[in-house]
DNA sequence: AACAATTAGATTGTGCACAATTGAATTTAG
DNA sequence: CTAAATTCAATTGTGCACAATCTAATTGTT
């Protein structure tokens, strides 16, 4: 019976991550056409937003640190999507901003979001419920990871 | 209209996304405990289920290509807890086999899966059919990708 | 005012993921 | 039987993730 415990199949854990990934798979090629990499889109959906945010912000948002974070902003500043920039207030903080190309790129990236619903052949109503399903899962793991 | 596509609050696979690294952080310090990384874990596994697998075999489980086994592989072997040689039959395919300390390793192991079910205050019902929900998008979605 | 504690971001180092290419072994077709 | 196609794993190169550490700026305490 312990033995049973521990079989693949048996893994919640296993079934989100390899979904994670199979779900990246199926957007590389539309964000390969926007020229983003997948974590760089969803730096991109904060920005569309909210046009600036600081480093700290977006790793609120996103779930990622500095670690993260500063490299690969490094590279969309490189492909000109945004700007970096130490405040004024607070020189510990530095502030990202969308140029001119990364706001106009949205308009690229808005069928996107249509094209993978397409993909996945889910109804919306589906869709909805495992979004629900996954985001109260997420914020109960991230809130047990908080307090523990 | 389409504005209102692109925020990341509605975003499913964002849900997903957040929600495996989530999981896998929650995994971290009890995979300390037995010196595996949490692919290394999927891995391991497999290997406990099935005392021996190709690389091939170990890919199709997983999800993951040799571009990921090979250098993971190596580091398990390095850690002594698997064997890699080439197959007799087909020099082609590499087998990877559980050591003794390997497959000793199971018994360290075999505490986690309640472990993690504790931390994550799932009811066993609930995490049968959260499992059951994601296996079968990821299965979806897999097939998606394929058949595309 | 002075100094300890905290905060924001950058840096370093390890280990995935994955696309693309390579090379050797095997299978298939002509 | 042999040449082309396929298969399996390894390699190369890029880009995350994340722990740990570091530096500089700010805040809090006395």
């Amino acid at each position: 019976m312990s033995d049973d415990q521990l079989r693949l199949d048996q893994m919640l854990c296993f079934a989100i991550y390899a979904c994670s990934r199979e779900i990246t798979k199926l957007y590389r090629p539309l964000l390969d056409e926007v020229g983003l990499t997948y974590p760089q889109y969803l730096v991109m959906l904060v920005l569309w937003e909210e046009r600036s945010a600081t480093v700290k912000h977006l790793g609120e948002r996103l779930y990622l640190d500095s670690g993260t974070l500063t490299p690969l902003l490094k590279r969309l500043e490189q492909s000109g999507l945004v700007s970096r920039a130490r405040s004024r207030d607070d020189e510990r903080v530095v502030v990202i901003s969308l140029t001119e190309q990364g706001a106009a790129l949205k308009q690229r990236a808005n069928k996107i979001p249509h094209e993978l619903l397409c993909k996945s052949n889910l109804q919306p109503e589906e869709f909805l419920r495992l979004k629900g399903e996954f985001e109260s899962l997420l914020h109960r793991m991230h809130h047990m990871r908080q307090t523990d």
